[in-house]
DNA sequence: AGGCAGGCTTTTA
DNA sequence: TAAAAGCCTGCC
């Protein structure tokens, strides 16, 4: 199934933006993206056509809405002035295509509790480790079996040795109790998505294991409030080399998480190697 | 009280 | 050997 998409969507760079680890590349060039329990490939043809290869209904119920399309990141990216903020604005051409996926809050959750002082290969190792001890297993559209990511039951089912098989070292027991605070009802990250993403913060920092910066980017990815902008070590650095004198959060609210996974994508692929 | 050093598992380059 | 999309604890 091709479909024309007439907006900012390049899979590479999203792919590339450290927002998701379970995009796997094939041989064909097209990627094997997994979703809470689906499962698609999609290929890029061209700036404007892609492969979906899904039916018209999950693409419809899951994917469009997974990849963010309703919505028009050219028409966002606009708000950015080539004079008045040069930096932002070759950060933003040059990673145009990104998108911020709708990812599910859980998934989000663990992945980027797993995520801390880790690398990326690593994380996506230690996902699919997971997704192999808890996760349901599934059949894709190509006969090809996958699992899916595993339920919140399922991971609080775990047992240390099964969670540090996962390689999660000290972090596995932040994901037994992040598991187990959704299970027995304390947390309910579904409410999440209908207060500020200063709420959802104060409130997600109260797991163990989290902390402003495993929050913030659950609130931008999982909860997909888009004014949540995470700062990370590459983020620090862009704000002390580019904006010593302070970044206008309030010109780009309330897509400031937009703007801040092109300027995260910039430095770190392109200009990380020059500093 | 609030800031900071040190530790934490493992992988990657 | 250092650094990796950090966070927690304990000390001052």
């Amino acid at each position: 199934m091709i479909k024309q998409i007439n907006d900012d969507f390049d899979l590479e760079r999203i792919a590339q933006s450290g927002q998701c680890f379970r995009w796997h590349p094939q041989a064909d060039g097209s990627y094997r993206i997994m979703h809470g329990e689906a499962c698609v490939y999609v290929e890029q043809l061209d700036s404007m056509h892609f492969r979906f290869d899904c039916d018209e209904v999950a693409f419809k119920e899951v994917w469009r809405d997974y990849f963010d399309l309703n919505e028009s990141y050219s028409a966002i990216r606009a708000r950015v002035d080539e004079e008045s903020d040069p930096f932002l604005w070759r950060a933003s051409e040059c990673e145009k295509g990104i998108r911020i996926l709708r990812q599910d809050p859980w998934e989000t959750l663990i992945s980027f509790i797993i995520s801390q002082n880790r690398n990326i290969p690593a994380i996506c190792r230690s996902i699919e480790l997971l997704a192999e001890a808890a996760g349901e297993e599934a059949e894709d559209r190509r006969g090809r079996m996958y699992r899916c990511f595993p339920s919140a039951e399922a991971v609080a089912s775990l047992t240390q040795d099964a969670l540090l098989r996962c390689k999660l070292g000290y972090r596995w027991k932040y994901v037994k109790s992040a598991a187990e605070a959704i299970l027995e009802g304390l947390f309910d990250l579904e409410a999440l998505k209908d207060v500020t993403d200063e709420e959802a913060m104060a409130s997600l920092v109260q797991l163990p294991g989290v902390g402003p910066k495993v929050a913030s980017c659950v609130a931008l990815f999982g909860l997909h409030q888009l004014d949540a902008f995470p700062v990370d070590t590459w983020m620090r650095k862009v704000l002390s080399n580019e904006y010593p004198q302070g970044y206008p959060f309030e010109k780009y609210s309330p897509y400031n998480g937009i703007f801040q996974q092109y300027l995260f994508a910039y430095y770190r692929n392109r200009l990380s190697a020059l500093k």
